[in-house]
DNA sequence: AGAAAAAATGTAATCGGTTTCATTTACGTT
DNA sequence: AACGTAAATGAAACCGATTACATTTTTTCT
């Protein structure tokens, strides 16, 4: 069923129909009524693909993010997808999906096929794919030459066409290790997970916070670990046995610090006596561990809700700010209750 | 850049190009030699309207899934859109997104713009859209006269064009329960929290494992409840409160069950000696818990590969299961520590 | 009523590829 | 050298929509 056929079954021209399915007001009430009884009766509807051949445009966006499965994914950044593309929808932009791996080949031709489709803009979920690495960062370059790119919590800068959207992680970790620091912690431990753009923010704003406190930083106190139960576990226990002295931890994930409840609990270290614990994104996690984890929300969903908005908005030729910076929010529950002040 | 400007940019018709990129062998290598500098010169790559226009396929899977921020949404399937997507990717497939929330609209948009878009194949995951609906179904039963439609998890029988992946959850919850009710449980309460073909199963498959050990099934046995922490807490809470002895619980997902767990913590309930919990799907929540979750793996990753490799195989024309079921094994951790026979 | 203006409709080009079929070129035989 | 065949290439139709422009119909005004 095409345009064709309706126009001889309608007795009318392909451009009269085109009209109708697109409501330009230049057609007959008489002329429209007939037009659309029979794309009714033979339900027909366009082929996009034409539709796009012509108009240039598919009123689609390109996604990319980590692979959910992958061990090293962020998980708090897995909802972004749906999130994203629920806002899209609205829009009534379609989404085409590349989760991938943390392969270059891989997010490579996942950008080479968005190009090939002509999406209308790029959104990358997460810096995973950005930074340290000046090589990896080439094709977006490219992408970036004809069609825009929106980074979701990353970060590049000075190139034309890239946009990003954060949170302002820096900020969060501040004010985490402040409240940690306010409630009497003094050794507070950090407990980071990657090496993204978000992830650093997180460790700069940890050690700013212990040095505005006049405390020292010490790196013994920073440990890097995966999402793994048993390697946080391992990790944790044997930062207990090495000695150290602490009565404060901040995760950057509420995984990692879900896990290091876990283990203080086996191990008899009282929550939030001994040890007050704060994690990072304030996922649903948080509300199933013992204590109740207090955590950093990064309000994901409206980074999300913001970005597709201030991407529609672009797209229909208006101004646009490079770099938008939204701020956290700390909530507080029973792993480290709220300070007094 | 399009095709003619290369076919001109290298002396040759388009028609030459095409069959540089399209690898026909019909081309000398020198002409295929020269034909490619031009493209590498000039990074130009197809358009894929155009190519699908005349190809009548755009290499594209729609995926119609939860939308993952969806409170009712099975958390454990949401792996399954990376899972799908990877697997797609691997066979040069693209995948169109849609995350809905349970709304009959929305849907049904979805759906159409897919049909639009002639994708090559449809995926549902979940059985979310399928149930107890006759009316819900009718935009897939129109969207399978033309497109195979491909349902994880979910079960719509006897449509031509609609092939089903299952895993057996009748089997799973089964043989969670028996093996409750061998490590002594003779009181076992069933925890579930949707009205999907899935869960369906689950109940059926604990009502028969009850009978079968000769033990009566009561209602009063059987709750419904949602993924929400509070919720979960409230009515298990009740649960106890009411004087109802049980000590063994089944829980047809594991956020259910760690909610449990973790509410019997606090209530000094012991587990494993005085209350047996398994949980459903093995999700990594199962071991963040404490004490570590007994669950059912029903494997979601195998179910992916196999509805795409399926589904592959279908669209080059070969024969196909319309409905092919899969075993899920049960991993034992200490909320039911693995009975010895 | 008739001319001018406005509205409705139709024709045909266009988007960027693929593909059929016709034509040219290369190769092997006698 | 002449011929037949196979391989390489090109010209043009086609996929299914949109749209500029031409044409027809309707409305308005004198």
């Amino acid at each position: 069923m095409t345009i064709h056929d309706i126009s001889k079954l309608a007795n009318v021209s392909v451009a009269t129909v085109s009209r109708v399915l697109n409501g330009n007001p230049n057609v007959t009430d008489k002329t429209r009524e007939k037009v659309m009884a029979v794309i009714r009766e033979n339900d027909y509807t366009p082929n996009a693909f034409a539709r796009g051949l012509g108009l240039d445009t598919m009123r689609t966006v390109g996604i990319l993010c980590v692979d959910p499965a992958d061990p090293d994914a962020c998980p708090s950044l897995m909802l972004a997808i749906g999130y994203v593309q629920r806002e899209l929808r609205k829009q009534n932009f379609d989404s085409l999906l590349y989760c991938v791996g943390y392969d270059m080949q891989e997010k490579e031709c996942s950008i080479q096929a968005m190009l090939d489709r002509r999406v209308d803009a790029i959104i990358i979920i997460g810096s995973f794919f950005i930074e340290n690495n000046a090589k990896s960062n080439l094709c977006i370059l490219r992408a970036a030459q004809t069609t825009p790119v929106w980074l979701i919590n990353g970060r590049l800068e000075n190139v034309p066409n890239v946009y990003c959207t954060c949170c302002d992680d820096f900020d969060g970790a501040y004010r985490a290790t402040h409240a940690l620091i306010q409630s009497g912690s003094r050794d507070v431990l950090l407990l980071h997970y990657a090496d993204t753009f978000s992830e650093t923010q997180k460790i700069l704003g940890y050690r700013k916070a212990l040095a505005d406190h006049g405390l020292p930083v010490r790196e013994e106190y920073i440990c890097e670990c995966t999402t793994d139960a048993q390697e946080i576990n391992e990790k944790f226990s044997s930062l207990i046995e090495s000695g150290l002295r602490f009565d404060g931890l901040l995760a950057t994930e509420d995984e990692l610090a879900v896990g290091v409840l876990k283990c203080a609990n086996e191990r008899g270290l009282a929550v939030p006596e001994a040890l007050r614990v704060v994690g990072y994104s304030n996922s649903k996690l948080a509300l199933f561990a013992t204590p109740e984890l207090t955590s950093v929300d990064h309000n994901i969903e409206s980074l999300c809700v913001t970005t597709v908005a201030l991407l529609i908005n672009q797209l229909r030729g208006m101004k646009t700010p490079v770099i938008t910076t939204m701020r956290s929010d700390i909530v507080f529950r029973k792993s480290l209750p709220q300070p007094l002040s």
